[in-house]
DNA sequence: ATCCTTAATGGACGATCGTCCATTAAGGAT
DNA sequence: ATCCTTAATGGACGATCGTCCATTAAGGAT
């Protein structure tokens, strides 16, 4: 149809990168969208714009291809969790906070990313190449708020330990369910309530520790 | 094959109302057991013990089943609710903690009904039938704790009354974030440990409120 | 005993699912 | 200019999906 010398730009008529990278992007655009029951093989090449065979030719498979989205979706959480929160692995408070605050910011939490992650934990329980990069980002999450505490507490005694532990768990519970209330009110959600009010229960549980 | 003279029991041949009953009951254990993309009508009859034409008959179709099961499993989860937290209607304190037991009890919270509620609330978003009885069951738990904590706290203010606002909102996170903990790590997760957590929680963001 | 309503059956049906491969062609290597 | 590797295509395929209806029979009404 289009040979090179026809074409203005240099766009590659062949780009397997690019092609993998639609095809992830049309699996996250379609679960966000349309759900997950939706999101067929027919679904996810008419939005990416790719013949029907790429799917099997560049992932083996929908499932592969669903697994590689859970991780893309995964890998990108953290990455803008860290690029967040850099910067204050010296204050132990402050990290925390940056912590929250980015767990429930724009770029991390919003509409799209609610209900994807939703949607896999759903089925995380039946999937599990889609519960392990599931695991991976609350693992990851979890051990960021474990190790701040454990500076900010400086815990000596296993009561003092117990309190780090309860205060990590309490602290993604928070977190957890503020995404939920995003999910099933999106309208009435604020990102400022949500952060001011998981800060309240922090600085609440941990008496001066959270300077104002 | 088989008339009533023939049988020893008294059971009927033909009961609309149990079979309408096990064809709930087979659509919430395969959620529970195999997902929401293995609950196919093959599967439900499998399980139900009966015929490919019942859902259809009895229910109209398929969604029309499933959202059934999900009005069902909303209605249990607040009927076992009100009855664990029966007698503390004068006591907001011990309502609110008769709550966070309720909500965290081996009656509400088990495996099988973490995971069916995570797949409800992961195909909410774009079932809208699933969604109306999710959300009835959330706006439900959250009345209750908005109430009692109204009482408790006895808002004059413009403050006093967000205070309420932000500690339902607190408490309704921590128990969403305890009911994901459950379905995440159910081997690890203790049920005492998560009450404990959610009222130090309450208790410190209201002093003296909750006497030990 | 006969009739009538309706619960229950189970297979036929068209629609869709995801997989896979024969075929084409891009584009670098020679 | 030719060859060779491999990206890309798109339709054929069997499997499975949920719906629906012709048929059977339960069981109360007469």
């Amino acid at each position: 149809m289009q040979n090179r010398a026809e074409r203005a730009d240099a766009t590659p008529l062949r780009d397997p990168e690019r092609n993998r990278a639609r095809l992830i992007e049309a699996v996250l655009d379609s679960i966000a969208e349309d759900g997950i029951a939706e999101t067929t093989v027919s679904r996810i090449i008419e939005r990416a714009g790719v013949s029907r065979g790429m799917i099997h030719l560049h992932f083996g498979g929908k499932d592969k291809l669903l697994a590689a989205a859970a991780a893309e979706f995964s890998a990108r959480y953290y990455a803008e969790m860290d690029r967040q929160i850099a910067g204050t692995r010296n204050d132990p408070a402050a990290r925390i906070a940056a912590v929250v605050r980015a767990d429930l910011s724009e770029r991390i939490l919003n509409e799209r990313s609610a209900a994807i992650w939703h949607a896999f934990r759903g089925v995380a329980r039946t999937n599990a190449a889609i519960a392990r990069y599931s695991d991976t980002r609350d693992a990851r999450l979890r051990s960021m708020i474990y190790e701040a505490f454990s500076v900010l507490l400086v815990p000596e005694t296993a009561a003092d330990r117990a309190m780090v532990d309860d205060v990590t768990l309490g602290a993604m519970a928070l977190l957890e369910g503020m995404w939920t209330d995003f999910l099933t009110h999106p309208t009435s959600f604020s990102r400022d309530t949500s952060v001011r009010i998981v800060m309240r229960f922090l600085a609440a549980i941990c008496p001066g520790k959270f300077p104002d």
